[in-house]
DNA sequence: GTTTCATTGTGTCAAGGATACACAATTAAG
DNA sequence: CTTAATTGTGTATCCTTGACACAATGAAAC
């Protein structure tokens, strides 16, 4: 299906959607030693945004957080966590001049916006944070109808997004920094096999914090749950590193566990 | 103002309410050494159920969280923090005969219900629960027009609620214990003076696991945000225990660095 | 071929925390 | 005065943390 066509907002009546609530997703990615964020530029504010959508009335959030993502980014089956729920007044208000240029642009391409009354996209909406930790590799992300972009954008290059999705992103990071123990970090964002150096600079990108390299090692080998595999030879002048795999069965008994409440010591450099 | 007779919920119109939102609080507190839940009864299902209520169209999810604790139980500036939103299709459904008895009891009693319709109480409502901690000895819980009984419930010996309230309430608690080592757990649930075994305590119940004593002692110690008090003599045949109460400064600043990470560690008996 | 260089994997050590248990001090009852 | 219960502190053992050392290794430079 060519989503980059298909209005899928318009295949129900506006009615049969919550009229008051949305849902936005922080999708991230891991890609060359960078956490990425998934980002869709809008064709009618002609801004970046989160991909967000909304909810029928005969569907839970968990089930239109799927749906959404699925529509708008192609991506499916992720594993999906909502965060927070943002609810200033004024978090999706537009100036007059911002909804006259969805206007605008509207009329110049009525196709496929069909009927569709901007005012819609600028009265006041609740709004759900979910977000998910993906292999960007993995993914190929396609714009959908009402945008005409849809990239992995580097966190640390995030332009100003559309309302308060700034915010946002910067809530869900804050949640996975304090939810770091409990998540399956390395497993979702790398490929199978990874050097121990990749998935410690995950953790670096994530807790903005360097981390011991040794230590980082040995605590990793010691928490059980990854398995060695040949070495890769990267062509560079040095020792080639191992790969290694997690052990999908440990791993998950251990996430579940918490790691022990203390995964995060002995990794840090004080001075 | 007394709540019991007023009907805050006719104060405005319900079209100036949001008509998908609501809001539910989960307000533990401690007492005689039991964690301890807020709930109300309902005066027209007859249930108990969360202090909760609706949103204005001009205030924020946070600032709703306050009117409507302050509204419902009398208790005003406490520390209340977001932590889920529920939208399980049929979270507050209702069958024909519950819809009915609602119907009766308003009948019954017409005044203050005016000419609220029992069906606004039980279509589709998307709600967000917000919890807090606080000093039961500090509160004089009071019901309001909708409820006849509001009551400091011990949370072992919860009734079936309403609707999906249970689940609310354990996914309260589980958040609690997720954040314990960020939250101000004893400050907000303790009266201002109190010995260690009161401490120790509280969080035994909140983490339903025995701490040991001695070392929970001299960790707390050791944290320096304890300043020791005189002696209480409580009339039993032992040793009299000092009390012990907050340094505000010294806690507020351990609290938000998170009590470096391990809190939890050197307090319970493995085997 | 030998040297050089960067990086990896492992060794190890000092400081301090975690866990368990011992024991003296203290309060009031009998 | 003796007894019983509880509190506050001592301390021994084991383990973790954090820092740093160093040999092994793969490829480039000479």
């Amino acid at each position: 299906m060519d989503r980059s066509e298909t209005n899928w907002l318009a295949e129900h009546p506006l009615e049969e959607y919550l009229q008051e609530n949305s849902i936005d997703c922080v999708i991230l990615g891991y890609d060359a030693g960078r956490l990425k964020v998934l980002l869709l530029r809008w064709k009618l504010s002609e801004m970046w945004s989160l991909p967000g959508g909304y909810i029928h009335r005969s569907e839970s959030f968990d089930e239109a957080a799927s749906r959404i993502l699925k529509w708008r980014t192609g991506l499916e089956s992720i594993f999906l966590k909502q965060f927070h729920t943002f609810s200033a007044v004024d978090r999706n208000h537009s100036t007059e001049a911002e909804i006259e240029k969805m206007s605008k642009n509207m009329a110049n391409k009525p196709s496929p916006f069909g009927d569709l009354d901007p005012k819609w996209f600028t009265k006041r909406f609740i709004t759900t944070g979910y977000f998910a930790l993906v292999n960007v590799k993995k993914t190929t992300p396609n714009p959908d109808f009402l945008s005409d972009r849809c990239e992995w954008i580097d966190i640390e290059e995030v332009p100003k997004l559309l309302n308060d999705h700034n915010q946002i992103l910067d809530k869900a990071l804050e949640y996975l920094r304090s939810q770091i123990n409990y998540l399956p970090i390395g497993i979702s964002l790398l490929p199978e096999k990874f050097t121990m150096k990749e998935l410690r600079q995950v953790y670096e990108a994530i807790l903005k914090m360097p981390l011991e390299r040794s230590n980082f090692q040995r605590k990793m080998l010691r928490l059980d749950f990854l398995v060695r595999q040949e070495k890769k030879m990267t062509g560079a002048a040095n020792k080639a590193p191992y790969l290694y795999s997690f052990d999908p069965i440990k791993y998950k008994t251990l996430v579940e566990k918490g790691m022990g409440f203390y995964f995060l010591q002995g990794l840090h450099t004080i001075s």
